[in-house]
RNA sequence: GGGCGCGUAGCUCAGAUGGCUAGAGCACCUCCCUUACAAGGAGGGGGUCGGGGGUUCAAGUCCCUCCGCGCCCA
């Protein structure tokens, strides 16, 4: 579409006398929303889409400024790519399916998932739900999970609608016909069934191995979800007893180790220390006895023992870090385990201890947790003497998991794994290599991605003894003991998806063998969070649902997100798609910041300094908020800043003054406002477009390379010289000129306005689209990104002219602005004479504007002297005699 | 300890392949009610571009090093 058809629909202009900003956001949310000005069309083929792969929030609360910030990001490109021809496929999802929502339901309900209870049909949500005194009162409901979920659903469904509203204020060009949530029937079925088809690859296999736990949640974490937390702690030295007649560090027969963790000296299964250790060397291969326990260990050498670390020497426990399990797999160890899954210490002692002052250490220890337990082995070590010296105070990292506020511990449990080059060289490759089909905004970010997927260690952990999640879809068949075959999983049909193995029945089956011997029972676990969500591009687009929906959207064109959760969304994102698809998720990934209160900290709840997104829309407007955000580069954190929100309410505002200002010219109320480039003749308009034809090019690279930020900040500047120097100097002519110059100068303003107005129509969709409706028909947002070329053309009358000459025009009339106010008068002062003196070639270029140039100084005329630079010498009318205070008394 | 990013006016930030007296907005000062806009306009002051080396005719821009900050990881 170009600027001139899209005349043929405009409508006689409609200018109001006060534009104001105030109440344009519902105004044109509900008339996009009726014409369906964001509604995808699928008719459109592949090639011809741009499809976006929407961050699901988190929906357990509230939005924050910082969804704001990058949601905004991501519809400024939307907007832009709409305009620029492509058919956006932008859809929303709400990621509901997770702990933090179980969290809220529990709290909010009273109520607990029993996963082995039956679904109750006729179960109501208790109808004190939400007040936590009544609650508290009566105690929790145990319900099935299946009643649980529905309750999930309940709540959510609320947040849902209110952050739907919040994102249409803010004026995102979301398809709200294409949505989904995580935890529903769609996302359920898609996530269970690239589950089965892993399984069925080989991608997904399970395994009883030692895995991270965490003692509050009850659950196994990926590696993903740890972080690393100083804790203070203190090494204590214990004396292994070596064998007869050899003589040990302290030169009576013992070998000192220093450890964190005495508690876990009953799950010593082994002593390590450094090949290359001197000092150790002869004890390699001999064994040693564990102090109170009285166990036999080996000694064994590793090069992750680390000499410079206590004495050298290190205990292996069954397990009290993950260097232990790697020593333990690496050295093929026993297994001695004592803590179970609650985190406090198993009622039977392990194998192995067998003398009875270990026995009674042991029953000393049993059930209690990591805590009290280091506490009483303490104890029971100086009882015997064979603590050595006091416990050294010591601060280190220790492992937690991310939403959890207890160490955790490694426990040995069945759990479900998807491969993802974390044990496997060769798809460890493929999957960097990925890295390579996308591209990366900024670029940077890449690395971040490559070194993540180096730095793994272990494949993907997804099976999580949660409640509100999606079940893995298994069951196992019983035994005639009643004990599961966990080696022979009975899947689903892929038809009869999505399932829950704790109401399903097997195939094959009755519902009355469940759980009796010879029958079957279901997998309790559900799937780690992002299982379901790293197919978000699959869920999205259609995938086995809606094929032809999925042939014209899949792969997609973008994924924009945070840059700090690469290596959890966008990397096992990446992994799905590798496995199922065999090709990148996307085309693009464009990682945005985060929002940082003005102290440069992360903002956060707990500090209290969070705003709310609602009140911030309220306050200074969408645009306002909007301008803010798109100021914000692509990947760089960014300081929340009012001052900035203020700033793109004034720019919002001369968007409207000056549109109406420059509409006013040769209106007469009922012609459309007509743009014909055989009408701009003037060299200074000529000039003006062919500047504007250079910004076209530099907004238009800018986008194109998702940089939205530059493509405002050049939009934006030109835009104010625009209406500081070109509309200040053609206003005259424009107003009261010759009906040649007068017409020239108003069909140029009307191109040049309706070229900015689309530029700003990304940033700015408000008030653009309000403008827009002023003068020409349909919606802004759906029409053509301004042409460099055809500004070009339009300028063009066969003869050439230089875009300085717009240039040159503002420095002359700067210089008269400049004078007037060196001499304190006002800007309207007429000028009696002028001389300018410039160089030729600028003095060639100017005398084409002189006139403009004469009438915005309020000159009748301006000489014209060469010289060695611009300068001039003004004569302004004088001034009028001050009131008669000022005046000296006549006397 | 490693990786990535950052450190430019009081504040928030621009400064692509090194090149004209280092820019913008806010804040500050002066002036102007000029009939699109006073939530405006015209001007002004203010920076040894984190420190130190180096490459170059030329460095905020490239290289080395140090210091400080952030994120991710160990």
């Amino acid at each position: 579409m170009s600027h001139s058809d899209s005349s043929a629909a405009a409508p006689a202009p409609a200018i109001p006398d006060r534009p104001g900003l105030e109440g344009l956001e519902d105004r044109w949310d509900a008339i996009w929303e009726d014409r369906g000005t964001y509604r995808f069309d699928r008719t459109k083929s592949r090639s011809d889409v741009f499809s976006i792969d929407t961050p699901p929030p988190t929906v357990s609360g509230s939005l924050h400024v910082g969804h704001v910030f990058s949601y905004t990001h991501t519809d400024t490109i939307a907007r832009y790519q709409r305009m620029a021809g492509r058919e956006v496929f932008y859809p929303m999802g709400w990621d509901d399916n997770g702990l933090p929502t179980e969290r809220r339901v529990q709290n909010y309900f009273g109520v607990r998932c029993e996963p082995s209870l039956p679904h109750d049909p006729n179960f109501t949500a208790p109808d004190d739900a939400g007040d936590p005194k009544a609650i508290k009162k009566r105690g929790d409901i145990d319900i099935s999970r299946r009643n649980f979920i529905e309750l999930c659903h309940v709540l959510t469904a609320e947040d849902e609608k209110a952050f739907e509203a919040l994102f249409r204020r803010l004026g995102l060009s979301v398809d709200w016909t294409q949505h989904y949530a995580t935890i529903d029937e769609r996302c359920q079925r898609a996530s269970q069934r690239a589950f089965l088809r892993n399984l069925a690859r080989g991608e997904a296999y399970q395994v009883e191995a030692p895995s991270l736990w965490d003692v509050t949640h009850r659950t196994a974490v990926a590696q993903a979800e740890l972080e690393d937390r100083e804790r203070p702690g203190a090494y204590h030295r214990l004396a292994f007893h070596l064998p007869d007649g050899v003589a040990g560090t302290d030169g009576s027969g013992n070998l000192h180790i220093a450890t964190t963790r005495p508690e876990l000296l009953a799950a010593c299964v082994a002593l390590v220390a450094h090949p290359d250790d001197e000092r150790y060397q002869p004890l390699f291969g001999s064994t040693v006895t564990t102090p109170v326990f009285g166990v036999e260990v080996p000694v064994k050498a590793h090069e992750l023992a680390d000499p410079e670390k206590g004495t050298g020497v290190a205990m292996i426990c069954t397990f009290g870090d993950t260097t232990d399990v790697t020593w333990w797999r690496e050295l093929d160890l026993d297994v001695r385990a004592i803590l179970n899954r609650a985190g406090r210490v198993n009622p039977e002692p392990p194998p192995g201890i067998e003398t009875e002052a270990g026995l009674a250490a042991y029953a000393r220890l049993a059930g209690k947790t990591v805590f009290s337990a280091q506490a009483e082995m303490v104890e029971i070590l100086r009882e015997t003497g064979e603590l050595v010296g006091e416990p050294e105070p010591i601060s280190h990292p220790v492992k937690f998991f991310e939403k959890g506020d207890k160490p955790l511990e490694i426990v040995t449990s069945r759990q479900w794994y998807i491969r993802n080059g974390g044990r496997d060289s060769e798809l460890r490759a493929a999957l960097i290599a990925r890295g390579d089909e996308m591209q990366w905004h900024p670029s940077y970010m890449q690395t971040r991605y490559t070194n993540w997927i180096d730095g793994l260690n272990g494949d993907w952990l997804i099976s999580r003894q949660r409640f509100f999640g999606v079940p893995l879809p298994l069951w196992y068949p019983l035994d005639d003991d009643g004990e599961p075959d966990h080696n022979q999983p009975i899947v689903p049909a892929e038809a009869d998806l999505p399932i829950d193995p704790s109401s399903d029945t097997a195939p094959g089956y009755d519902e009355a063998q469940r759980g009796q011997p010879g029958g079957f029972a279901g997998d309790t676990d559900v799937m780690d969070t992002w299982a379901t969500s790293s197919l978000t591009p699959q869920i999205a687009c259609g995938w086995e649902e809606d094929e032809d929906l999925y042939g014209r959207t899949y792969p997609m064109d973008l994924r924009p997100q945070a840059h700090d959760i690469i290596r959890t969304w966008l990397f096992s994102t990446a992994v799905r798609s590798h496995f199922e698809a065999d090709t990148a998720p996307w085309g693009h990934c464009a990682l945005s910041g985060w929002i940082l209160d003005p102290d440069r900290k992360k903002m956060s709840k707990s500090k209290g300094n969070v705003v709310t997104p609602v009140d911030l829309l309220d306050q200074h407007g969408s645009d306002a908020v909007r301008y803010w955000a798109a100021n914000g580069r692509p990947g760089t954190d960014t300081a929340f800043d009012d001052g900035q929100m203020k700033i793109g309410r004034r720019l919002a505002i001369k968007v409207l003054n000056a549109s109406r200002f420059t509409l006013g010219f040769g209106a007469n109320g009922d012609t459309p406002l007509a743009i014909d480039p055989a009408t701009i003749t003037h060299p200074l308009d000529r000039a003006m477009l062919l500047k504007l034809a250079d910004l076209v090019d530099e907004a238009t690279r800018a986008l194109d390379g998702f940089d939205y930020a530059r493509a405002l900040e050049r939009t934006e500047t030109w835009f104010w010289t625009f209406t500081d120097d070109h509309v200040e100097l053609v206003k005259t002519r424009a107003y009261e000129g010759d009906e040649t110059g007068a017409e020239s100068a108003r069909h140029a303003l009307r191109l040049a306005l309706s070229t900015l107005l689309r530029l700003f129509a990304p940033f700015l969709p408000f008030v653009t689209e309000e403008v827009w409706s002023w003068w020409r028909g349909g919606s802004i947002h759906r029409q053509s990104w301004p042409s460099a070329d055809e500004l070009r053309a339009a300028a063009d009358r066969g003869d050439y002219v230089d875009p300085a000459t717009a240039d040159v025009a503002a420095d002359a009339l700067a210089e008269i602005r400049r004078h007037k106010t060196t001499e304190k008068r006002s800007l309207a002062t007429p000028v009696i004479s002028c001389t300018l003196t410039d160089t030729p070639d600028r003095l060639a270029l100017l005398r084409p504007a002189l006139g403009d140039v004469a009438a915005a100084a309020r000159a009748t005329s301006i000489d014209l002297a060469e010289g060695d630079s611009l300068s001039t010498n003004v004569a302004l009318e004088p001034a009028e005699p001050g009131p008669v205070g000022d005046q000296a008394p006549v006397d």
